[in-house]
RNA sequence: GCGCGAUUAGCUCAGAUGGAUAGAGCGUCGGCCUCCGGAGCCGAAGGCCGCAGGUUCGAAUCCUGCAUCGCGCGCCA
């Protein structure tokens, strides 16, 4: 991998403002569009102008900088703070406060836009947004509908995100499962977020382990005639593999027993990989999560061909033969060591067809790559980006997203797992036993880079500490609302022009600066690939919600006598409702109208 | 040994790309129950942000070193 002093820039981004993608909007300028604009982008408009007029003036020189806008930690700093003044002191030879107080001048009231802004602290500049600015925005969502959430940010540009891409060898496991969701989710955030995205399952379906899985068939299929059993080192155990053994005995009786391999490894390998295949995606469609390609290393080595890729690497000098093998100089291009593409006996490595993979994915005009990996295929990251770039392409547009393990625990107790015990925890059984909402959510609830504990009694717990409960019964109960107003026949709400208005108490005006946040949180959440920011950000709305609903039930409720309040508080629960149900729909988690009662669950059972 | 990741409240974790007094959930303690779903809500206590330096107006965040834990370090995939 590279390491942190110099050299490796290529590799991994080297910057703190790379780590993630900056795939594009950060330049756009804010002025177009601007019913779609969002406040935070209008705002740093008018600094953005505001500083440019100073600047004409002479009152600051040299290259402006940035403008920042700063979430204040305290309510009392404003809807955003910019440091601006403090970064521009400096060059300016002037003090902080008097360039805040002279962009405090030149910004005005923005348009209408500002009601009041500060000179606070050591020169920040505190913006207070004006309440009509808000509830406009709150307009637009309602406008907008579900899409809100939505952005044109990535451009259509076209994304392929790879995950999952478990060996066909044996049934999804519970790390499996959270990089499924993890690629799953990322793969719905960039296309909220605008990009043209592609989900893909790449099948190793060349290569020992197949050949491996094949053996252990056939050791069962001969144990299934009563020979003497004894499972050597590499040896899958599970008993998915007697299912196979037995289907081939079925179908094919002695034929193959105490035969030599020729007679019957393509057979059982090729009949294992289907099998597995087959229960891979059974219970991927079963947690949700589709794939619009899988790609089989067999197919794609017969179509692109290796030999073509050796030649290219060759060509371009990145290859040298040592010890009878080809080996690709990936130190070239900062790797650990050399990488062998090519073997003694002509076969190629895994690595060679990995590199034609990916190579073939850039070919294919993706022009970003996401590869959701565990987090044990690290180190493959540095040769995967020097092959890409060996062959002519940036190395840059592939981002690597490590997933940390899984540890199961029941309330506490934590259970037990490993593969080679033989205690592997599959997929199909978290998912029958927690159900697919509560082990996507709590999949994503944690930055991947971190190891999660995943609490199988807390998740199927029918109570608010479950989140997952919190967040679908936060929509359920705004459902319940909206029904109850129309059951009493209050007519379904209209955004009539000053219909918003009514919305006054500190709370509700705080959901909405909340809410009209969303499409900036989903954009974020989509270019550094982390969708635990939409769990957060969940959290933090629907919490924002139940806590308003209680405070205010005896004494401002939603549905009361005052029409006009009503009107505009049904808004706004249709209008988080929807932001709700959109994000949900991101987390592949059901936004239910109402939740099912316990009997109800036995019923469907 | 080398590389990568982690280290923040009793526990599980956030911290928006260097900003003002470091946040949430659970747990603990103290309040609020006749419902638009109490399957809740409000409040309080609880912190040398692993340790030591450095960079600058300013650091949990960036740099260096150290410590502890996890994962890698195949001509396996």
């Amino acid at each position: 991998m590279p390491s942190s002093h110099g050299g490796s820039h290529w590799f991994e981004p080297s910057s703190a403002h790379h780590q993630s993608f900056d795939w594009g909007a950060a330049g756009a300028p804010a002025t177009q569009m601007a019913s779609q604009t969002s406040i935070r982008e209008r705002v740093t408009a008018h600094v953005e102008r505001a500083l440019a007029a100073l600047a004409k003036d002479g009152l600051v020189t040299g290259a402006l900088p940035a403008v920042e806008l700063v979430p204040p930690k305290s309510a009392a700093h404003g809807d955003y703070a910019t440091p601006i003044a403090l970064a521009l002191a400096k060059s300016a030879k002037k003090k902080p406060r008097d360039i805040a107080e002279a962009l405090k001048r030149a910004l005005g009231d923005a348009g209408g836009l500002l009601e009041k802004i500060e000179v606070a602290g050591p020169g920040f500049l505190n913006l207070f947004v004006a309440k009509a600015a808000w509830l406009e925005a709150l307009a637009h969502v309602l406008q907008a509908g579900e899409t809100f959430v939505r952005s044109d940010h990535g451009k259509r540009e076209r994304v392929l995100v790879e995950f999952v891409s478990a060996n066909p060898t044996g049934p999804l496991h519970i790390a499996h499962g959270r990089g499924a969701v993890t690629g799953d989710v990322i793969a719905g955030l960039l296309d909220a977020a605008g990009y043209d995205v592609s989900r893909e399952y790449y099948i190793n379906d060349l290569g020992n382990q197949t050949d491996i899985m094949a053996r252990s068939i056939h050791l069962r299929y001969a144990e299934l005639f009563g020979r003497a059993f004894a499972p050597p080192e590499d040896f899958y155990p599970g008993d998915y593999i007697i299912d196979v053994a037995r289907e081939l005995k079925t179908e094919h009786g002695d034929r193959f027993l105490d035969q030599p391999e020729a007679a019957w490894l393509t057979l059982f390998r090729d009949r294992g990989i289907d099998a597995m295949l087959r229960r891979i995606r059974a219970d991927l469609d079963a947690f949700g999560v589709r794939f619009d390609r899988w790609t089989s290393e067999k197919e794609l080595v017969a179509r692109v061909g290796l030999d073509g890729l050796v030649e290219r690497l060759e060509a371009g000098g990145h290859v040298f033969t040592e010890d009878g093998k080809k080996w690709f100089r990936s130190t070239a291009f900062g790797d650990d060591k050399d990488r062998v593409v090519v073997r003694e006996d002509s076969r190629p490595t895994y690595f060679a067809t990995d590199i034609a993979y990916h190579d073939d994915k850039m070919r294919r005009g993706f022009k970003r790559l996401v590869n959701v990996w565990g987090a044990d295929h690290g180190g493959y990251v540095a040769r995967v980006r020097a092959g890409m770039q060996a062959l002519g392409h940036d190395p840059a547009a592939l981002k690597v997203v490590l997933v940390q393990m899984v540890s199961l625990s029941r309330g506490g107790e934590s259970v037990r797992m490993g593969k080679r015990l033989g205690t592997a925890v599959w997929l199909d059984e978290v998912v029958r036993e927690a159900g697919r909402d509560a082990t996507r959510y709590f999949f994503v609830m944690r930055r991947s880079d971190a190891q999660l504990d995943f609490d199988i009694e807390l998740a199927t717990k029918k109570s608010l500490d479950n989140p997952v409960y919190y967040a679908q019964m936060g929509h359920a109960r705004m459902c319940s609302i909206a029904r109850r107003a129309a059951a009493q026949g209050i007519p379904a709400p209209t955004l009539a022009p000053g219909a918003l208005d009514a919305l006054a108490l500190p709370e509700e005006l705080q959901m909405v600066k909340t809410l009209v946040r969303a499409p900036e949180v989903v954009a974020a959440a989509a270019d550094l690939c982390e969708p635990h920011l939409i769990v957060h950000y969940v959290q933090d709305l629907i919490g924002q919600f139940h806590s308003y609903y209680t405070l205010y039930k005896n004494s401002e409720k939603v549905i009361s006598d005052d029409p006009q309040k009503t009107r505009a508080r049904l808004l706004l629960c249709q209008a988080l409702r929807l932001a709700l149900a959109a994000l949900l729909g991101i987390l592949g988690v059901e936004a239910p109208e109402q939740m099912a009662a316990a009997d109800a669950d036995a019923a469907d059972a």
